[in-house]
DNA sequence: GGCATATAGTTAGTTAAACAACTAATCAAA
DNA sequence: TTTGATTAGTTGTTTAACTAACTATATGCC
């Protein structure tokens, strides 16, 4: 027995993520007010090497859930604006490492606040039992379809 | 004080959709398996015309959450693939009626059927008293952006 | 060593989203 | 009735996602 709880009058959102797409368009306006000139995506690539820096192209396309031609491109703008520096691996010339410059690392503290701050927003009346529900359930679907 | 339950750790799944982008890549795929020659996106508008035929551009960016452009360019690509048909309004020459055409009609019931497989892979196993709270919380923090 | 295979990354082409600037039609108010 | 504002839709530009086809380096096996 199936357990879709969707009338058809609802699947729509769910597939076309309206929640997620809402928390994305505000972070970007923030973004934008405060005069920084990234895009959400470069974001979320700048996301993870500030957690590990010098990782290889395709740990991004892991950390980032994008295939290996939407991070050469994210990596070649992120290069354009002096954000990052693609450095050959000595071991493995295959392997791009990207590494941080100093202007990206001023960048975190700034962006981190905004991103909190979005979250706050969106989750504004949420209780916080509800909250880490919903993270289960999403995990569980992202687990299901991985 | 702020309800975030996010540790820095879990921000960027929640921005970056990676649940509702992993429903709408499954949902593709059995598109193409099919040999049904459509994206996510212009099914989400034949969705809403399925429910409503003859419904104007602006009323499929509310519907859809997208802005006019795109909606502008889903409807060439509609026209294209001869699923849809513009046609001026009589009363008011500013307005564009989008009728489907028979081929688009066709389309309703293996798509719809589709979605609701993806949806049941995407849900399995995740009982629904907790799939009904989850789409209320993301119904809130949608609320909560508009 | 030499050849097949796998891995890392790039390039090309199509579709789409966001924003700004634009045209055309309608409406409203002096 | 003409002028100014509003509404519906289009066009141009940049960024990004996805697929497929590609290059270059590395690995494994004979």
């Amino acid at each position: 027995m199936p357990n879709n709880q969707f009338k058809k009058g609802e699947l729509y959102s769910f597939v076309t993520g309206k929640a997620s797409t809402a928390i994305a368009r505000r972070l970007q306006k923030k973004f934008n007010a405060a005069g920084l000139n990234i895009t959400i995506e470069q974001w979320s690539v700048l996301y993870h090497l500030w957690k590990e820096d010098g990782i290889s192209q395709q740990e991004l396309c892991n950390a980032t859930f994008r295939d290996k031609p939407s991070i050469t491109r994210l990596v070649d703008n992120l290069e354009k604006l002096q954000l990052v520096k693609r450095v050959a691996s000595e071991n493995d010339r295959r392997i791009n490492r990207i590494h941080l410059t100093k202007q990206a690392l001023k960048l975190q503290e700034q962006t981190m606040t905004l991103a909190e701050e979005t979250l706050n927003d969106a989750l504004d009346g949420v209780p916080s039992n509800q909250i880490n529900l919903c993270k289960e359930v999403l995990q569980r679907v992202y687990d299901n379809l991985k």
